[in-house]
DNA sequence: AATGAATGAGGTTTCATTCAT
DNA sequence: CATGAATGAAACCTCATTCAT
């Protein structure tokens, strides 16, 4: 990879937008309790802070774009599977959760202020454009499980990726503030919650597919 | 200048802090768009700034009672349920559900902050004493659900309850914010983000928990 | 003059908050170039940055009540002499006017400033109560000059005033500029721009009120 | 992309930089609370930010062009004025001043601004250029209204145009701020700044000038 | 000559928390 | 116990200017 200095052609600027996602993911990733200043964003990315705002209309957008650049990431593996050709189980489809979302280091933390973000700090119209794009992937992947899952119904497909989403999210929040808990965990009366997220969540969303499918839908191989 | 009466008694005191919650809660509806200022909480209260640090040692610290307050409330219903002696079927337990957390105002958006606190602006000792009081409900209402549904091994009451709980959350996080989008969600390209949060949750948990316990367990009245 | 540490009495406040515009002053006479931050301006009067919005809603208005403490001063001593019971002459309200205006270091370089600022940064209910303070000030000491000149109609005194404050600032942002050219002023070509604020003021303003008034007018006593 | 003809010989340049300067001005008549970025300006004369740095050493000396194009056209209107060999009266005079200042939408702002930067953001070599031009029109006018008004001393040409210049601009700052507030200025308190600026000024300009020339010399015409 | 990507200084404001009264 | 005046860290974003292309 080539560092220009002056990023003039097209691609050339969107490898520098990428470029500096990947600085504040990198710095996310160190710190993932706090968010980084855009000036460390900069410097991190060896720019100055006002070249970040030439690529990002704010820091939040920012962010977003970051989080944008993880789901599509899933969507994609998603997609890509489901129109392989090849028969699609959920255990498939749970590996490529676990290995492009529950397995990514920052994805959950970074998503979880994404949303906590979407309310207020993003313009109305940016949140629209953004959830329009994630719109489109859910619609496709939506059908793509439909046609490997039998006895999902029209939009069944999107509704089950969404629930799913939302347990993976939901219940790694639940979860996660209890690592920093330590040996405290091992006390009596906290023991109950001594868990193991990946498993956990892939537990739950067995049952969660397993409920939305039947037993037998869930197990057998599509056509 | 605010005249108030010395909170001096210890009931007074627990009094007068949830007096303080109350106004917290208040403001809170009033924008749950955003938390109000310590300022503005106490002047709510009728009190001054430097009083509600007598009763929280931290803004954070009062939100996270406030939201117990919320927490103690669903379990104190769920338990009292459960251990009412009349069989107990999965709507009885959602009908609680609805009723103490989805349908109560700021509930979520609450619950969603407080997730994130967690990590961070929560001291230890303090969120850890928070979870011992949750886990505790939780062990009890656990164990209740154990009893009703057979299907349940050890634990896995709990373990169902903490599920239920993230998709709960995760769900509203995932689609509440795109209430503010209005009439764009007529949009073709955004009409599959058009759902109805209260119908979808249900169906979801009902999925979850018929993936959890299988079919029959559900419907049959524990008996 | 005792300091006090917190000012909790209502004239203790006052007097900080003269405190603040003091050192605001001070700054911007060794300065007059440049408007000090509000970090600056806290130093000077000891205080932390915070404090001094307690006092000031922005830096915009603490500017704007730095020069109504200008204009207020110079009204109390035009209004005092239009009441003295005294005959008043048009030397004695330029008197007032070179001593509490043309000759107070600063105050026409603020005025400068504040009228830039009225049009944007000051909220317009903020302007406007200003203005009517001001307003207040001008009808009192308007219908003090018709009272001691005879030919003033009734509006004129306020008018005349207006009038002479406008020649006043409007004359020194023309000439004072020119200050800093030092020696470039004895060239040929600027020599028409060596010019005494002070002395063409007066005289402008000898011009001003002998065409208002009429030559008799201007040079009699008063009744 | 903008594709522009490059600007080669002397003529062109000062024709793009007019062309800058009408891109200014068009932005600052639609806007006249605000100064355009120089990216805007420039996206207005259809050029990149940079070129109008080949033309203007800075955004201070643009306007600073701009307002003295302003200057220089009323100059030529009363220079052509006073030597047009017709007898010259104070209305004659007074016409061209409402015409080429105070009827020009955005002289009297930029006017305004001008003078601020005079200080401080304009170079001194600039300055001093600037002023030697104005004062040669400065004198001339001057001259020639010495020749018409015989009432006048040598030199009491120019400052009399110097003074009226002053009192335009310093009252119309006075006033200027006022007409924001709408409707506010029927409340009695305000009622005394409600005021019609041209009707004003112009009363002022000839209180000024019959105090200056006195009255016949004002009323007859020059030999 | 023209472009437009990159720079980076600069200052305001908020608000949770403390502590003198 | 209660008050509320004082604190001060923290970080955003703009935009005039430069200079590599």
């Amino acid at each position: 990879m080539t560092v220009v200095q002056r990023a003039m052609a097209t691609e050339d600027k969107e490898e520098r937008g990428n470029a500096i996602l990947d600085a504040a993911e990198a710095l996310y990733l160190e710190h993932p309790d706090r968010i980084a200043s855009v000036a460390e964003v900069a410097q991190a990315a060896g720019l100055a802070k006002g070249t970040v705002y030439l690529y990002f209309p704010s820091k939040e957008e920012m962010l977003l774009a970051l989080h944008e650049r993880h789901v599509r990431q899933f969507f994609a593996h998603l997609v890509k599977l489901l129109e392989g050709g090849k028969r699609v189980t959920f255990e498939d489809v749970l590996a490529i959760a676990r290995k492009h979302i529950i397995r990514v280091p920052g994805y959950l933390p970074l998503t979880s202020r994404c949303f906590g973000m979407m309310d207020r700090e993003i313009p109305l119209a940016t949140a629209i454009a953004f959830k329009a794009r994630i719109a489109l992937a859910l619609g496709t992947a939506g059908a793509g499980l439909e046609r490997h899952f039998r006895a999902l119904e029209p939009g069944g497909g999107a509704t089950l990726l969404l629930n799913s989403y939302g347990l993976i999210v939901g219940l790694w929040q639940l979860m996660h503030p209890n690592e920093r808990f330590g040996s405290a965990l091992e006390r009596p009366e906290l023991r109950i919650l001594k868990r193991d997220y990946e498993r956990d969540v892939e537990a739950a969303l067995r049952a969660l597919w397993t409920g939305s499918l039947g037993v037998k839908a869930l197990k057998e191989k599509s056509p």
